[in-house]
Parts: structure tokens; C-alpha cells; sequence
DNA sequence: CGGAACATGTAAATAGTTACATGATTAC
DNA sequence: GTAATCATGTAACTATTTACATGTTCCG
């Protein structure tokens, strides 16, 4: 039975899944050009088309913005700016802060800008598993009664309580009113489903 | 804000934080040992502290049984059964299938089981990000009324739908009475909160 | 006898992390 | 003047994915 849905699942999917796969060139002299699916592209796309920024102001955003939901450090962003830029995806101003400090604005060109929207509005059928790694140890507990499960779920609550207070408190600060949230509105939507998805988890946590 | 939470809670695990963490040799010929957490070899320990089970067997249960919390292909996992019983951690017996279908029966060591018990002991401080495609294109469509929305979502209620019928048809099949969730606690737990967590997405999309 | 599932590996690439490195500016 | 932040990069590694590769067994 379960398997039965399963099977239900997998031709629903698979569709969608194996996409925009690119098939491995075979013989020849050219290296095989595979993939995997570099979102990291897309992200700084859609960050890129909000405002003009640098590679520093980029990194911020994958703490503070979107940070719940996609992390990047700068050591992968700046490699990534100049591969985008060499693609023709986008380009750079060099800017000057002070008197001598260099940075580098990068913006969307018009292909940049194409290959975003492209992305929008292509399906997003994939359920990227949540690495939990407290919900694997909880599972590797097999008995319902073994001591250490307590602290472990004590220290889960501090942790995700502080997490959902700093969420509460962005909310409160980026989104005082009506105003702000429609002139952000992508922002106030994922902030919200952050907020939800703490709450929830708190919830359970509190349950056992 | 992940990392400033991440900062407020390094106060707390500090001992813990950057625990097994090689330092980099520096000088001489060596090359420099560093290394990311390398969850993976700890929930093949946990799996194979339930019993004992061959590649294959573990492969599928990164698709049934944890599939939500933690994924990895048969590609990884067959080497790092390797490394790990070069490390000590496992030992293998050959059995066979049928005639000749050779296989490999993995099992824990003392001092795999002792590596396995010490991760679930130590504190799990790391708010990983949930990486969810979806959401972030909801987020670089920044107006509240853009036509690709509507579909954008029923889109993506369709697929969880679909993954939380799956789920609740699995806890019906594998945890019929209270002695089946007596006897697999933890298995219990995480589809109870894969299923909350399902249920919590759902809710949130139905109102947008 | 044919296709799905069992079973195990390697090859080749990309993705992502941690550390190394350097220098300028701002705010106290 | 000093510490935090601004700003950009590279080096070296580990993690993860996709594809290549092969053979067996079970079931209908």
C-alpha cells in the first residue's frame, strides 16, 4: 500500500525532476559538461534585480533576509559574481568609498534579468529534504524513556525560542505597518512562513 | 540572524561549538587537514546501530525511513562505509543472495558505537537553513499581485498535499497501535513532526 | 523471458565550507 | 588608537550529485 503511493508519487514527479537535466556529451574530445543545479545563480539574481549591490552586501543577505532559507558564505558568492559576469548575466560599476576603499556594484543586464524570470516561472516540484540533525538523534533514541531526551529537547526550545524572538522582533521593526509590507511584500511572506515554521516547531518541541 | 543567534549561542556551547575541528597544520610538508562536520557517517552509524544492513539496505532508508531530515545516494555511501570501516567503526560479514548475489552485511564496532553515543550526547546548536526554492522566488516577486502567483501555489499545494497524504498513510501502515510506537519511538517522532510540519506549510499556503 | 528490484562499486563534476590573506573606513 | 565593520579575494578541502558500469534475483 505504501509503495502503491509511492508509485503514485514518483510518476507525478518525475516529470518535473529530471528536467532541465543536461545529457553528458559522450565521445569526442570535450570534457563532459554536467551539472547540478546551481541555485546559488538564481538567488543572486533575484537579490541583484531588488538593487544594485556588492558582493559584501549580497553575503549580508543571506544572513538577515533570506537567511532561513538559503545560506551562502562570501567565498562562494565572489567566484560566483565573476562567473555570472563572464556569462553576460550581469555586470559591475567600480565604486569608491572614502577615499580609496573599491567595491564592485554589481547589476542585472537584460539576460540577467530574462533568465531570472525564467526561473520564477518554471515549476519548483522538489521537496529538499530539511537536514535536521536533533531530529536524527531523536530518532536514533529508540526508547521513548531514555534520560538524556529532556536536556536534549530543553536545549532545542532555548535554541529555536531565540530564534522565533529574533524573527518576532525583525517582523516588529521591518514591517511596523501596512505600508511597509506591501512595499516589500516577497519579504513579509517569507518572514512570516519563518515565524510560522518556528512557532510550529516550538509547539511540538513543547508536546514531549 | 541566522548567525547572530548562532553568535548568542556560542556564549553558550563555546566548549562544544568548534569541537572536533582539526586545526590546519600549518608550515612543512603536510597538506592541511580541515573538514566539514561530516554528519553523514554518524546517521550510518545510528542506522546501523538499529541492525545490522548492507549498502543497499542504508541507501533506502535515506528514501523511506529519514528521507525528510537527511538524503544521500548510494554513490556516497558505499565509500564512506569504506572509510568508515578503515576507520574502525564497522566491520562487515559477505552473505549471499540466492545463488551468488554477493553482499555486505555492515555492522557497528565498539568504538563505532561509542563514536555514535557520544554525537547524540553533544548538544546540536545549529539552526540549519531550510533551503526551499519556492519560497525564495515568492520572495523576488516582490508585488502581491503578480498573476504567476495564484498558480505558483497551487502548484506547490498540489506537491505537499501530495507528500502529507504520503506521510499520513505511512503512519497509519507503520505505527497502527501504541506497541508499534512503543517499539520505534524515534521513527514515531519524526514522522509525527514531518506530518505537523506538512500540515503547518499547507495551512499557510491555503491562506495565501 | 523481460522488467523491477537487489546489490555494489567508480568517475567526474559541481556545491559548499573553513581558513588564509589583505587592506580601508567608521565609530567610540 | 583600536575594534568592528566594510570590502574583496584565493586556497584547500569536504560534501553531494549525476552519470557510468556491471551483474544477480525475483516475480509474473
Amino acid at each position: 500500500m505504501v509503495s502503491e503511493v509511492k508509485a503514485q508519487l514518483e510518476l507525478f514527479f518525475k516529470n518535473w525532476f529530471n528536467k532541465d537535466r543536461k545529457p553528458r556529451q559522450t565521445g569526442q574530445k570535450g570534457l563532459s559538461i554536467i551539472g547540478q543545479r546551481n541555485r546559488l545563480q538564481y538567488i543572486i539574481l533575484g537579490l541583484l534585480n531588488q538593487r544594485s549591490q556588492t558582493g559584501y552586501d549580497l553575503t549580508k543577505a543571506f544572513d538577515h533576509e533570506i537567511g532561513e532559507f538559503w545560506q551562502a558564505q562570501h567565498s562562494q558568492i565572489y567566484p560566483m559574481l565573476k562567473r555570472m559576469e563572464t556569462d553576460g548575466e550581469i555586470t559591475h560599476q567600480d565604486a569608491v568609498t572614502g577615499e580609496k576603499l573599491a567595491k564592485k556594484v554589481y547589476q542585472l543586464t537584460h539576460k540577467g534579468r530574462q533568465k531570472l524570470e525564467a526561473w520564477i516561472s518554471e515549476p519548483s516540484p522538489e521537496l529538499t529534504a530539511t537536514k535536521d540533525e536533533f531530529i536524527l538523534k531523536l530518532y536514533f533514541i529508540r526508547s521513548a524513556d531514555d534520560p538524556r531526551i529532556p536536556a536534549m529537547i530543553h536545549e532545542q526550545v532555548t535554541l529555536h525560542q531565540a530564534q522565533l524572538d529574533h524573527l518576532h522582533l525583525r517582523m516588529a521593526t521591518v514591517f511596523p505597518d501596512q505600508a511597509a509590507i506591501d512595499a516589500a511584500y516577497g519579504h513579509y511572506l517569507i518572514l512570516e512562513h519563518a515565524i510560522e515554521r518556528e512557532t510550529q516547531y516550538l509547539a511540538w518541541l513543547n508536546r514531549h
